[in-house]
DNA sequence: CGCTATATTGAGCTACATCAAGCGAAGTGG
DNA sequence: CCACTTCGCTTGATGTAGCTCAATATAGCG
C-alpha cells in the first residue's frame, strides 16, 4: 500500500467531514490518500431493510456510509430489536464492534450505498502509525459518548422525554434554526432506537404536534418552532452534532 | 519519565489483572513499569456515597480502583441518576469518557480506594507508542461492548429480566458454580444500574428468591443453583468477564 | 385511481411506579 | 448493656404509563 505519512489520515479525524471514496467512485475519502488496492475495498448496495452482518475479525474492517441512512442494530433471540445508533452519510463504521454474542448489523434504514474498507493486511504499520491509532481512538471515542448519552435515556427518560428528546436530536444536525427536518426511519425504527413500540411512539408524536412543540408537515418531515422551548422539556442537554469533533479537534482526548 | 518500552505496558492489555500500583502502596500496575513521578500520582479515598468528578480533561488521566466497588454514573439536572457502568478492584478507568454537558462521576458503592494517574505531561511520547495506544484503545473498546449490552438491556428487557441479567452477570464473575455472590451495592444502586426503582428490584428479587432460580443467604448474598436455567430466561447470551480480554488479547481489536 | 405499506387512533390490560407502612440490622448515646 | 435512632430492605395498596390488539386512515407508488 502507498501511503504517504504526513497527511493520509488527518481527514480521519473529521469522521463526520468524511465523504465519498474515491475508490468508491466518489471525490474523497478518508481511505483516499492511502491509496489502499482495489482489493481491500468492497461497495455494498443495501435496499432499505437489508443490512450487513458485524463480525468479530477485528477493529480494521471499516464501513462508510456513502449514501442514505444506516442504523446499527442488535437482535435478540427472540427477535427484539435494539437500535444502538443512527449513522448518517459519513459515518465511519468499525465493523467489530459486536459483541462474541449477541448477533449485530448495519442496517439500512434508507437505500444506502456503504463503502467496506478491509485494513487487516497493513494491521502491522498502521498500528505503529500514532496518527490513525488516534483516528480510530477518536472513531470509538465518539462512539462511546454517543452511547452512552443513549443508554442514559432509555434508563431514565420517560416516553415522551425520549420521542422528544429524538426529535431534538434530529433537529440539531440543521445547523439553521426552523429549517424542515426530514426523519430518515420509519415508526417501528425510531421505537426500536428508543425501545418503545410503534404506536406508542406514533401517539406521543400526536400529542406533541398538538402541543405545538413541533410543527408536522408530513410524518416523515418537521420543523420545530422554538428548540430552546424542547430543551425546557428535558432534564438532559441535547448533544450537539459534531461537538466532539469541534472541541476534541484541537485538544484532542488524545493528543 | 523513565519507561522501559519493551514491557511496560503489557499488563495494559489485561485491564482486569491489574491490582494494585507500586507508587500507591502495592505491588504492580500497569503504571508500574512506567515509573511516573509522584507528582503525576494521587490517591483518593471514599468512603461510600462520595464520588469523584469526571471532567473533560482529555483521555490521559486515569482513574484505577485499588479497592472496593465503584460506579461510572450520570445524573440529569433534576437529580435522576443513571449507573452506567459497575467497576471493581483493578478496573482502569479514563477520566474524560464524560461528555461536555452531563455531570459523570465515578462514585464509591462502598468504601473505595482510587489512584489517580495522570499523564497529561507526557501526551507527545504516549502517542507515539504503539503499546500504549493500543492498550487505550482496548480500554476504550472494552468500554464500548459494556455499554452496548447494556444500552440493548434497557431498552428491550423488561423488569424481571433486567433484574436476572443483573444477577446472572454478577454471578458470572467467579468462576466457579455455585459459589457465594457478594452484592457490591444497595437495591437503590442496582435500580439506577438497571433503570428500574427500588421498590421494583425489591419486589422482583422476592419474586425471583421464590421461583428457586436464585438462593439469598442474606440481602447482598447469593448462589445461583443452576446458570443454565437463568440464561434460559433471558433472550441474550450473559457477557462473560474478561471475555474481551481472553479472545483480543490473541489476536486483538488493534493488533 | 386502486393497492399496499405505514401511520394513526381507540379500548383494555399489565407491568412498573408511587406512596406508605412495617421490619430488621447496625450504630449511638445514656 | 439496653433503649433509641437510622438506614436499608420488604411488602401491600393503588394509580398510571406504555403495551397489545384491532380498526381505520393516510401516503406513496404503480
Amino acid at each position: 500500500m502507498n501511503y504517504d505519512s504526513g497527511r493520509k489520515l488527518h481527514s480521519w479525524t473529521g469522521a463526520n467531514s468524511i465523504s465519498l471514496c474515491s475508490e468508491c467512485g466518489s471525490s474523497e475519502c478518508a481511505f483516499g490518500k492511502m491509496e489502499p488496492p482495489r482489493s481491500s475495498i468492497h461497495r455494498h448496495h443495501l435496499e432499505r431493510g437489508q443490512s450487513l452482518e458485524c463480525h468479530d475479525s477485528g477493529c480494521l474492517r471499516f464501513w462508510i456510509v456513502e449514501l442514505g441512512n444506516a442504523a446499527i442494530s442488535t437482535f435478540f433471540r427472540d427477535g427484539r430489536r435494539q437500535i444502538l445508533s443512527v449513522e448518517y452519510v459519513g459515518a465511519v463504521v468499525c465493523g467489530s464492534m459486536a459483541m462474541e454474542e449477541s448477533e449485530q448489523r448495519l442496517e439500512a434504514l434508507t437505500d444506502c450505498d456503504i463503502c467496506e474498507v478491509d485494513l487487516t493486511p497493513w494491521a502491522h504499520e498502521l498500528r505503529r502509525d500514532p496518527d490513525f491509532m488516534t483516528a480510530t481512538f477518536q472513531l470509538m471515542h465518539d462512539r462511546l459518548e454517543k452511547s452512552t448519552t443513549h443508554l442514559a435515556m432509555l434508563g431514565r427518560l420517560d416516553s415522551q422525554e425520549r420521542v422528544l428528546f429524538f426529535l431534538a436530536e434530529m433537529a440539531a444536525r440543521h445547523s439553521d434554526k426552523g429549517s424542515i427536518v426530514t426523519l430518515p426511519m420509519s415508526r417501528e425504527d425510531i421505537a426500536d432506537y428508543l425501545g418503545l413500540n410503534s404506536d406508542s411512539v406514533s401517539r406521543i408524536l400526536s400529542r406533541i404536534r398538538k402541543s405545538g412543540l413541533v410543527r408536522f408537515l408530513s410524518p416523515t418531515e418537521f420543523t420545530v418552532p422554538d428548540i430552546a422551548a424542547v430543551e425546557r422539556r428535558l432534564p438532559v442537554a441535547v448533544p450537539k452534532p459534531h461537538a466532539a469533533q469541534t472541541s476534541h479537534g484541537v485538544g484532542g482526548h488524545m493528543p
